[in-house]
DNA sequence: CGTGCCAGGTGCCGT
DNA sequence: ACGGCACTTGGCACG
């Protein structure tokens, strides 16, 4: 087995090196070059760095990035790329990445390669990601006793004109009920987000809507907000109830079995 | 020249491959593992990636990537961890990632590996980053007539207790004047966000400050807050100084000979 | 297109 | 540690 025709190169020339990767570019190849270089970047802002080693991964839709030894985030990166190109200018491998809207220059130098990877990769994985926003959104939605009894709610993600409330409901007094939803420890602009909503609906409507926020948990900035602009808030962590229920009952019950 | 020390592997054992990875972290070297791999992670959120092509990246510094043949960001990752490991588990290469605070675990099966980069890299360059939001800033603190004719700044970066508001000037009637700075087009949040100092600031002294937005453009609903708010705005690209400051002077001269 | 908002956001700096 | 916020934020969804 040609090892999934992934190709080393070491010590070749640097035209060598320049048409390697612009073979790999057009045939959508992943690239991978370890090498001593320096990086120029220009558009939204503007960097600069000096030599040193990294770690440049071209992918086949175009994306770079550029690693330092160090550190999660890239150095110097490009989402998307219209060109990218390499050359030999001045005795040194020049790689050019280009990005369109916004438009965004990316120029890398590379004083010394150590070691070129390039090659097809096959990729259909699937990928699920739980307990994002929407997924809590959407088990309220279902559940929406684990807010309140008696509430029944009629809406997701109901554009207001200033942006969409996750939830709206009617509680057992027939009042209109907005709620928010944060996955993570609420802040004070999760309530000002909140408070948006219900004045928003408040002029469209004329009736006052209760407003609630929904997190596994608050910072003092947010209650004392919530509490100001007059509204209410439950602790719920969802998290929580996730990991209960995968551990005790092995998913096969519903979610009201759990309080 | 060995080449950096950059060692490449492929077709090791699966034993070989476990020890060479375990032999990397202890030399806090980085290592570069392609090979065809599921991804379970759990921890703040939850998700499963099935068997693909990945490139997976651990840094000297215990950061862990893994990268799907396309996109500029990694489809899970750990940005420091406390113990990484590899082992031989049922015939596949398993390496497991943890991380305190918050608690995460990434789980990594290896059902093929193609190759194993490892070495030490040295990147001792200098990143110096241009045009962020600080850089604006304190143009502004130096340049005040940017802004308005005779204002003085006094201060930079105040906290109010609410966060801190970017600038704090004087202009030439006496009258307290705060500034919020964006970098990009301003938003209603950025208005929301000004106006939160200014009340902050009027509660605190008693006096009622201007509140001036100053952005390289702005949303119309950025505008409408502004207006009903009774904040002002000036528009500031010193993107574009920088740019004209570039081409046209060589950096030769002060910014005030740019208008 | 812009506008809004989530993200396992990350990173920095402050109290 | 919590809190507030910028980021070349990136990414998606929707009017």
């Amino acid at each position: 087995m040609v090892n999934k025709l992934l190709e080393v190169f070491r010590n070749s020339s640097l035209d060598d090196y320049a048409k390697l990767i612009n073979e790999s570019i057009v045939k959508r190849e992943i690239l991978v070059l370890i090498g001593k270089c320096s990086v120029d970047y220009t558009g939204r802002g503007e960097s600069r760095l000096t030599d040193g080693d990294r770690v440049l991964i071209i992918k086949s839709d175009g994306s770079v990035q550029i690693h330092r030894p160090e550190g999660y985030k890239p150095v110097n990166w490009q989402p998307q790329t219209s060109v990218i190109e390499a050359r030999v200018v001045d005795n040194k491998l020049v790689l050019t990445a280009i990005r369109d809207k916004p438009r965004e220059i990316l120029n890398v130098v590379f004083n010394e390669i150590y070691l070129l990877i390039r090659g097809r990769l096959t990729d259909n994985g699937e990928f699920v990601m739980y307990l994002n926003e929407s997924d809590i959104r959407d088990l309220i939605y279902v559940n929406p006793w684990l807010i309140e009894d008696g509430l029944h709610i009629i809406g997701k993600e109901k554009d207001l004109g200033v942006g969409a409330v996750d939830l709206i409901g009617v509680d057992n007094k027939g009042k209109a009920v907005l709620i928010e939803v944060k996955r993570i420890t609420a802040s004070r602009e999760a309530a000002l987000q909140l408070y948006k909503y219900v004045e928003k609906y408040a002029k469209l409507t004329g009736a006052q809507p209760r407003g609630i926020l929904v997190a596994p948990s608050f910072t003092t900035q947010a209650l004392d907000t919530l509490k100001r602009l007059n509204l209410e808030y439950r602790e719920l962590d969802l998290k929580k109830l996730w990991l209960l229920k995968k551990r005790n009952m092995g998913g096969k019950c519903g979610l009201d079995q759990l309080l």
